[in-house]
DNA sequence: CAGGTC
DNA sequence: TCTGG
């Protein structure tokens, strides 16, 4: 689909305690990196209901940004929405505070991962199907499926830069092309995200998900098919921003009893001890570990 | 060999 | 369990 009435343009904005690739690579997340092209990270993101494509990249403290999208969205929704993507209104150094306080292993960690932040999902449904795909699965794995998805079954657009994008499918288009999911590498995960879809299409808003408290949204999502408490949290940490969801994977598990010598309801755990923080906690525990040699 | 859900 | 690297 070829856009029209669009415009290019770029602008560049300070930004707080931040890294950018650091933040888009660091492994459990809502959604595979953007795509690397000419120095610059690029994504196609709906914006007030048009196709954006946006470019980005980091020079220092500053975000150089540039977009090609509909007439109608400001240059403002764009920051808002990048802003919203990479969590950067979140006070990094109030949480850094916090936790370092009389801690030299916290300290240690989030010196060397300074300016991770969450990469938040810009489309919830894609979110939750890439939370199921990760499920018992590599990153290589699931993020080469979540691509697959977008190649096969979702819509291609044309900017004027002859940038070809392709954005996720909706459920309608997923629920179409059902056949063209298992071609995707998801494996054993297809029916899952089959009948999670449909559940999504036909009784389940997500935007009523959305709206509930996190206890309450935390349930709502185990009753998906292919999603347990790991999925769950991811969901509502990577796509609702819940900082209180902690998805504990293997490495998250390594991480608790290395640190803390716990092992059983690490979940629990990680609540009470980081509260409103346990999801940046876990973001910087899985590095700390996964990097530990 | 990696890796959560049923 | 299942499946690509």
């Amino acid at each position: 689909m070829e856009i029209n009435k669009i415009k290019c343009g770029k602008f560049s904005f300070n930004v707080p305690n931040f890294d950018l690739k650091l933040t888009m690579f660091s492994g459990q997340t809502s959604q595979p990196p953007w795509k690397h092209k000419n120095d610059y990270y690029q994504e196609l993101i709906f914006i007030e209901d048009k196709p954006c494509l946006i470019k980005v990249r980091q020079k220092n403290n500053h975000l150089e940004v540039k977009y090609e999208t509909d007439t109608k969205v400001s240059p403002q929704d764009i920051k808002k929405t990048i802003k919203y993507i990479f969590d950067l209104e979140f006070n990094l150094d109030k949480f850094y505070f916090n936790f370092t306080q009389n801690d030299s292993i916290f300290s240690r960690i989030v010196e060397k991962y300074n300016g991770l932040r969450l990469f938040l999902a810009h489309n919830k449904y894609e979110c939750i199907i890439s939370s199921i795909t990760s499920a018992n699965n590599s990153i290589s794995k699931w993020t080469r499926s979540i691509l697959r998805i977008k190649e096969k079954l979702g819509r291609k657009y044309v900017f004027p830069s002859s940038e070809e994008m392709y954005y996720f499918p909706d459920p309608e288009t997923v629920l179409e092309n059902k056949d063209k999911l298992k071609y995707c590498g998801v494996g054993y995960r297809y029916k899952y995200i089959v009948e999670t879809t449909k559940i999504l299409y036909e009784n389940l808003s997500i935007d009523e998900v959305n709206k509930m408290e996190y206890d309450e949204a935390f349930e709502t999502l185990l009753e998906l098919p292919g999603v347990g408490p790991k999925v769950a949290d991811c969901i509502l940490l990577y796509g609702f921003r819940r900082y209180e969801a902690f998805p504990v994977d293997i490495w998250i598990t390594r991480a608790i009893k290395d640190l803390f010598g716990v092992s059983k309801d690490i979940r629990e755990f990680g609540q009470s001890k980081f509260g409103k923080y346990a999801g940046y906690a876990q973001l910087y525990l899985y590095q700390y570990i996964r990097h530990k040699k």
